[in-house]
DNA sequence: CTACGACTTAAAGCCAACTTTAAGTCAAAG
DNA sequence: CTTTGACTTAAAGTTGGCTTTAAGTCGTAG
C-alpha cells in the first residue's frame, strides 16, 4: 500500500519545515492530502513532485510559475498551447541565465588572476554591450 | 573633466530608479559620490561599477555578497586570500546552478514532447540523485 | 516673486516565501 | 489520568531589496 508519510516525513526527506509544505498546500502548489485523526499522510508521489518542486525553485522559478508550470494542468489530458507558450519562454530565459552565468564565472576568474583592474574593465564591456533587455522574472 | 551625472542619468542608464541608487549607498555599496547644492554627482566610473553589479544580481548574488566580492577590499592594492576563497566558493556555486539549469532546460523539452508523465519520471530521477547538498545562498 | 521640476531626507510600506507564535487536538506511554 | 510529542489552525512576524510617501530645498523660467 502507499506507505503513509507524516509531514515531519516528508519535511525531512527535503530538509523543508514541515511549516513550508503547508504553505505549499495553502497556496495551491501542493493537493491536500488524506487525513487520519486530522493529520496530513502523504503517499510517496509527493515526494516526486517536491523534488521537481525543489529543482524548479533553484532554478530561479516562482511558485507561481511552478503552479502554472508543473501543476497548473490538473490532471488534464495533456498539457494546454498556453503551457507550451510558458514553457518555452521560460527555456529562452533559462538560456539566457546560463550566459549570465557563464559571464560571470569568467569575470571572478579574471579577478582572480589579479587583474585588479579586471572589474573597471569589465564593467566597461558589460556596460557598451547593453543592447540588453532585462530579463523578466525578478533576479534569481 | 568626469562628466557630472546626476542620479537620474545614472538610473535611466541601467533601468533603475533612482531610490534603488540611494538604496545602494545607504547600504555601502555605492560610494557616496560628491554633491552640488546638496544634490549626488556621479562620474562615469560609477556606471562600470553598476554594470557589474547588475550583472551579478542577475546570477543570483546577493548585494552582501557583491559588496564582499567587488567592493570589498577598499581599493587595497589587491584582493585578499579571503576573497579568493569566497570567489572560489561562488565560482563553484555557479556551476553547480549552471547545471541545474540545464537540468530544468532539459525536463521542461522533455514535457513539451508530450511526455505527460515526464514530472513523475524526472521526480523519481532527481530524489533518487539526492547525494545533493542544497547550495548555500537562497534560492535564486 | 512664484511656480516648476529635480533633487533631498527619514520613515513607512510592499512582495514573495516562508517562519514563528499561541492555542488547541490526539494517541500512546507511564 | 496525565504527560509527552507530534500534529493542527489562524494570524502575525521576518528578510531582502527595494518603492512610496511626506515634507522640504534648490535654481532656473516666466
Amino acid at each position: 500500500m502507499a506507505t503513509d508519510l507524516a509531514i515531519s516525513d516528508v519535511a525531512r526527506v527535503f530538509g523543508l519545515r514541515t511549516s513550508a509544505i503547508r504553505y505549499y498546500e495553502r497556496i495551491g502548489i501542493l493537493p491536500p492530502p488524506v487525513r487520519k485523526n486530522g493529520q496530513r499522510r502523504y503517499e510517496k508521489s509527493v515526494l516526486f513532485q517536491l523534488a521537481v518542486m525543489q529543482r524548479a525553485r533553484e532554478s530561479g522559478f516562482t511558485l507561481d510559475e511552478i503552479r502554472e508550470l508543473f501543476f497548473g494542468f490538473r490532471s488534464a489530458t495533456r498539457p494546454p498551447k498556453r503551457w507550451h507558450a510558458l514553457s518555452e519562454r521560460k527555456i529562452a530565459e533559462l538560456r539566457i541565465r546560463m550566459k549570465r552565468l557563464k559571464l560571470m564565472e569568467t569575470l571572478l576568474k579574471q579577478m582572480q588572476d589579479c587583474r585588479c583592474n579586471a572589474l573597471e574593465e569589465c564593467g566597461e564591456k558589460l556596460l557598451s554591450e547593453s543592447s540588453k533587455k532585462p530579463i523578466h522574472t525578478r533576479p534569481e
